[in-house]
RNA sequence: GCGCCUGUAGCUCAGUAGGAUAGAGCGACCGCCUCCUAAGCGGUAGGUCGGAGGUUCGAAUCCUCUCAGGCGUGCCA
C-alpha cells in the first residue's frame, strides 16, 4: 500500500467510528446509528490534514448538535500508534486531524521502496485496454491537432498502464475508402499537369489541394515517366499504392521523433481484403438491425439509439424527442462505407482481439458518430456503451500573432507536425500540448511558443529537477550521501513548506489514480508544476548544505524523494529529466 | 430546430465524487542572490463562479429553466 493519503483517510474513519462506538457504550451517545460522514482535506492546512464531518452528517440521527457530538468524539479518540499526532474540532463541527511525524516518515520510504513505479495503483486490475490515437488519414502530414491528439493518447497509456491496466497503442490506417480515392485522383492530376502543363489539366475541386501531392506527383514521375499517361484507372492504384508507401512511414518516423511508439498499426484495407467488413455486416442484418432502401443497405441507427438511451434512463418522452436518423452500411453500388468498417473495425477490437476496454482519442468534430457506434457495437452484442470510450479532444487554434489561422488538409494549410518540431522542443510540445484538459480547446500561438523558452511551465518543472540533481551533487563532493529512510528522523522536518512538500510527494498515486478515472493525464502537468513549486518554495526557506547533520540528512533525503518523483512524472508525459540546465 | 462541449481574476485555466475565507500560471506593480542553480522565491492588485429559480445544515459543484460561444446534425472520412 503505497497510497498514504488513502490510508490516513480510511484511518481517520476508523478512528472517528471507534470513538463513537466507545461514546456510545458509555451512554454518551445514542448506540447503533449508521453516519456516513465524509472525510475532506481541506483547504487550509490550517484546517488540519483531514477534516471529518462526522458530527454534522449525525446531528440528525443522534438528534444533537454538532459540536457537542464533536466534543465527545473527541474526548473518546485514541490516536496512540496512529498516523496523527492530535486532533481538534473547528466551525460548524468538523474534526480536524493532524499528520504525526511517523506519517511523514512513511511517505519517504513509500517511494524509496519503489522509486520508478511509485504511483501505481491497481484500478486497471489488469483489464486489458486498447488507446487509439492519432489515427490521421495517410493522405496527407499530420497537423496541430494530431499533436495534441497524439500527446493525450500516448500519456493516457501511459497512465492507465501506471493504473494497472494492461494498456496497447494503436494506430488506425485509413488506407480505403474514398478518400484515398481522392488522394489518387489528386496525384494524378498533378502528374497530368506535369506532363500536359498546369493550365491544361484540371485540379478536381474536390481533390487534396497541399504542395505535399504536388511533391508526390513530382516523385512519381521520376520513378515512371509518363507510363501512366493515357491509363487512369491502372494509375490511379499505382498512385494510391506510392503515397501511401511514402506518406506512411513519413508518419511513423514524425511520431518516432515526438516520441510515440504504437503496439500497431492496424490497416483498415485488411478489414475489407479479409472480408470482415461484410461479416460483420452480415451479422448485423441477422440480427435484424438492417434493411434495404434505394438499393442500398441501411442500419437501423435509430432503433439501436432508442434501446440505448431507454437503457441508460432516459424516459420514453424524452427519447420520442430525439431526431434520429439511420446510416447507410453499404452503397448501391456495393462499396461499404467508412461507418461498416468502423464497426468491423472495433468488433474485431473486442471481438478477435480480446481488449476488455477500447478508449479512443477523436477530435470533437467527431462527437456526432460517438452514440451511433457504441449503439452498433451494443447491436452485436458487444455492450459498445459501457466498453467504448471516447475521449473528445477540443480542436486546436491555430494563432498567429494574436490571430486564428484557419486549419484545412484540403487547401494545404495545415501547419504540419514535423514543423512544430523544427521550431520547439520535443519537451516542450508534449508539455505544451498535456497541459490541458481533453474538454478544453487549446490556443496554440506558433511566434508565442517558439519564443516560449523560459516561460514555458515545462522548464519550471526541469529546473526542479536539476536543480535537486545539482544539490545531490554538491553534497556527494562533501560525502554526504542520501540516506536509507529508516535513518532519516521525519520529525526534523517540521516547517510549513518541508510538510507541504511531503503531503505533494504522498498525493502523486492519488493523481495516477484520478487520471486514469477521468481519462484525464493533463492532471500530471498540474500535478508536476504543484510538486515543483512547493520544492522552490521548500529550496528557498530551509538551506540544506552545511547545516546540522540530521537535519542535513532528512532533507538530503526529502530533496531526493522528490526528484525520485518529478523523474516518475515527467517519465509518464515522456519528457526528460534533465540533471543540469 | 435537435444534439455534444464550454462560460470562474485583465489573459489562459484548475477547483480533488456537495464543505470552512473560491485557487494557480501568465501579464501589471513592489521587493529578495558576500550563502546549496534568480529558468527561482516573497508581497500587492485583480471575482455578483454567464443569469434566474430549486434541492439542504452547506452549492462553482446536483436538478430545472434561460443567455452566450464552439462543434456537429453526408450513401465524406
Amino acid at each position: 500500500m503505497s497510497n498514504l493519503i488513502q490510508a490516513a483517510r480510511e484511518q481517520v474513519a476508523q478512528l472517528t467510528q471507534a470513538a463513537y462506538e466507545r461514546a456510545a457504550a458509555q451512554g454518551l451517545l445514542p448506540a447503533g446509528q449508521a453516519i456516513n460522514g465524509t472525510v475532506e482535506v481541506p483547504k487550509d492546512s490550517k484546517n488540519g490534514d483531514f477534516a471529518s464531518s462526522f458530527a454534522m452528517a449525525g446531528a440528525r440521527a443522534l438528534h444533537m448538535a454538532p459540536r457537542a457530538i464533536a466534543q465527545i468524539i473527541l474526548d473518546h479518540l485514541e490516536l496512540e500508534g496512529t498516523f496523527f499526532a492530535r486532533a481538534e474540532m473547528a466551525g460548524p463541527g468538523f474534526l480536524n486531524f493532524f499528520y504525526a511525524p511517523k506519517w511523514y516518515g512513511e511517505v519517504l520510504a513509500a517511494v524509496e521502496a519503489e522509486p520508478e513505479t511509485y504511483g501505481a495503483a491497481d484500478v486497471g486490475a489488469g483489464k486489458k485496454v486498447m488507446v487509439e490515437f492519432v489515427s490521421a488519414n495517410p493522405t496527407g502530414p499530420m497537423h496541430m491537432g494530431n499533436a495534441r491528439g497524439g500527446v493525450l493518447g500516448d500519456t493516457l497509456a501511459n497512465v492507465l498502464r501506471r493504473a494497472g491496466y494492461d494498456t496497447w497503442k494503436e494506430f488506425y490506417v485509413n488506407d480505403a475508402g474514398n478518400q484515398i480515392h481522392k488522394f489518387a485522383v489528386s496525384i494524378y492530376a498533378r502528374y497530368m499537369q506535369l506532363l500536359v502543363g498546369e493550365d491544361n489539366f484540371p485540379f478536381p475541386e474536390e481533390g487534396y489541394h497541399g504542395d505535399d501531392i504536388k511533391e508526390l506527383a513530382r516523385a512519381f514521375y521520376e520513378e515512371n515517366s509518363d507510363r501512366y499517361r493515357d491509363r487512369k484507372e491502372d494509375a490511379l492504384d499505382a498512385m494510391a499504392a506510392f503515397g501511401l508507401e511514402r506518406n506512411i512511414p513519413k508518419m511513423q518516423s514524425d511520431l518516432k521523433k515526438y516520441r510515440i511508439e504504437y503496439d500497431q498499426w492496424f490497416f483498415e484495407s485488411e478489414l475489407h481484403e479479409s472480408g470482415y467488413v461484410a461479416e460483420t455486416v452480415d451479422l448485423l442484418t441477422s440480427k435484424g438491425w438492417t434493411y434495404e432502401k434505394d438499393g442500398a443497405l441501411w442500419l437501423d441507427t435509430a432503433g439501436l439509439l432508442r434501446q440505448k438511451y431507454l437503457a441508460e434512463g432516459k424516459t420514453q418522452e424524452q427519447v420520442d424527442k430525439l431526431e434520429l436518423k439511420d446510416d447507410v452500411l453499404r452503397r448501391a453500388n456495393g462499396f461499404y462505407t467508412y461507418f461498416a468498417a468502423d464497426i468491423a473495425y472495433h468488433r474485431n477490437k473486442f471481438e478477435k482481439r480480446g481488449f476488455d476496454l477500447v478508449i479512443n482519442v477523436w477530435g470533437a468534430d467527431h462527437h456526432g458518430h460517438v452514440a451511433r457506434l457504441q449503439a452498433a457495437l451494443d447491436g452485436l452484442g458487444l455492450d459498445g456503451s459501457h466498453r467504448l470510450v471516447i475521449v473528445l479532444m477540443q480542436l486546436v487554434n491555430l494563432l498567429q500573432d494574436g490571430k486564428p489561422v484557419r486549419m484545412s488538409k484540403r487547401t494545404g494549410k495545415a501547419i504540419a507536425l514535423h514543423d512544430l518540431l523544427d521550431e520547439i522542443s520535443v519537451d516542450a510540445a508534449r508539455y505544451y500540448f498535456n497541459n490541458r484538459s481533453a474538454t478544453s480547446p487549446l490556443d496554440f500561438d506558433l511566434d508565442l511558443a517558439v519564443r516560449q523558452d523560459s516561460d514555458n511551465p515545462v522548464y519550471y518543472v526541469q529546473y526542479a529537477h536539476a536543480r535537486i540533481c545539482s544539490l545531490l551533487a554538491n553534497l556527494a563532493e562533501e560525502g554526504a550521501g542520501v540516506p536509507h529512510a529508516s535513518a532519516v528522523h521525519p520529525e526534523l522536518l517540521e516547517t510549513e513548506e518541508e510538510k507541504a512538500l511531503i503531503k505533494t510527494l504522498a498525493q502523486y498515486p492519488e493523481e495516477i489514480r484520478a487520471a486514469a478515472r477521468d481519462y484525464d493525464p493533463s492532471r500530471i502537468n498540474r500535478y508536476l508544476t504543484t510538486l515543483a513549486g512547493d520544492f522552490h518554495r521548500f529550496y528557498n526557506a530551509c538551506r540544506v548544505k552545511g547545516i546540522e547533520a540530521r537535519l542535513q540528512a532528512a532533507r538530503l533525503k526529502l530533496a531526493d524523494t522528490v526528484r525520485l518523483v518529478l523523474a516518475n512524472g515527467m517519465g509518464l508525459l515522456g519528457v526528460s529529466a534533465p540533471r543540469r540546465m
